[in-house]
DNA sequence: TATGTTTGTGTAATAATTACGCAAATAAAA
DNA sequence: TTTTATTTGCGTAATTATTACACAAACATA
């Protein structure tokens, strides 16, 4: 046992697919937790700033590049770690899954997404920082107009009703939902139809991310029931 | 310059007396920043919770006991401290000034509460934290009916008014206010009425907590224009 | 008893939210 | 080629919430 504090960082990276929400996660190839999964995360060098130390760690454990991973909390129990005192930054982020090929680094026996109704036993109380993301997400979800980062950048209408329905957990009045949203112009509308699948083909939305900084400046909050 | 990362917790103590906002501030004694203010905080020990560490570095360096501090954010950049890598994990607490003597610790050459539109010149990045927890202040009186820990135990409605538009900087529509407060019912009538100064005495009132935590607990969200 | 100051209260106009169902467009199957 | 299954696109009326707004009542003090 260490004499010192240890600081860490751990990152929950929700992504979404086939109407799933996942997270990322690796299997531990040492002790503690050996072939256990955990969030990815590591110790924070003495020379870089969190946000550096959890974008490097994510990509060397699990391949994965992100460019924001928003701060989520510090957990820092006496006990959370048997090696000895070690404090977690835990961030989050979102992006899509297939944009990244897995690679699961030397230090991590393999990398994999996990849906969230599928967890896995987790290391350390990497359940309870997930469950903190996870209810951020929530939250997030019901008061603003996210959610842009775990889709396609050009998605039919539904894209973003289902991943509003399976994050909330609820069903939600498409005809309301979708006149909120357009009203409120966080999405613009392409000329372009969906071509796949079964069905009236959709027309496709793109993100307006100007306005949504927009609306997020004036504070407008907004509110899915 | 130390070789490991130092953790450290930092204390924003938000106080609210004749309708000005304030925060408590300690002057150091030592370099570095000394003879400058700064917030109540110091060095995590091996075993103790974060929670632990702030509440007895703010009661060790300024006599103020608060039995709920709710962590803010954790400031970790490479070099916010000029005596090495420290990372600080911040705190926001409110509390009503004149429940509390101050008095300075051995560290600390000064205690004080200093009105948010009169602080001196800040240490560290402590100027930066100052800011982030009087925006979490704010945004939560706006989407939720908290304050009331700043506040007396009954207290006049126009106290909870002033306090608002204290905070928020903006006057409010007295008459929609109280009839929303009222009517959320987090505030229970008392039978007294104010003894004290001059106008008509107002009927004293007092936070309905179990309300409050159920309307919480529904995630109903308040939203004060 | 007049004056200054603060409290306490209602209503109408406007805006936002909710509930709700059916026709149009396509692909696949018959 | 017609039918079937599936998904998209859309409007309106009812309900609820929010806003704007002003004056009388209660007390202390002069």
């Amino acid at each position: 046992m260490s004499t010192a504090i240890k600081l860490s960082v751990d990152a929950v990276v929700f992504g979404y697919e086939s109407q799933k929400l996942s997270i990322l996660l690796i299997k531990r190839k040492y002790e503690p937790f050996k072939d256990k999964w955990a969030l990815p995360g590591g110790f924070v060098l003495l020379n870089e700033n969190l946000e550096e130390a959890v974008e490097r760690e994510l990509y060397e454990e699990t391949g994965v590049k992100i460019n924001y991973l928003e701060q989520l909390y510090t957990f820092g129990n006496v006990n959370r770690d048997p090696r000895g005192r070690v404090v977690s930054v835990a961030y989050f982020g979102l992006i899509k899954p297939d944009g990244f090929h897995l690679k699961a680094d030397t230090d991590a026996a393999a990398v994999a997404w996990f849906t969230m109704d599928d967890l896995p036993e987790l290391s350390f109380d990497h359940q309870q920082i997930i469950e903190m993301a996870f209810n951020r997400l929530r939250g997030k979800l019901t008061y603003e107009p996210i959610g842009f980062e775990l889709l396609d950048e050009k998605f039919p209408f539904s894209d973003l009703e289902h991943l509003y329905t399976t994050v909330l957990n609820r069903p939600i009045d498409r005809r309301n939902f979708r006149k909120k949203i357009i009203q409120l112009g966080v999405v613009d509308e392409l000329a372009e139809k969906t071509s796949a699948g079964t069905g009236r083909p959709g027309k496709l939305f793109k993100f307006n991310e100007k306005r949504f900084f927009e609306l997020k400046e004036e504070g407008i909050l907004f509110e899915i029931k």
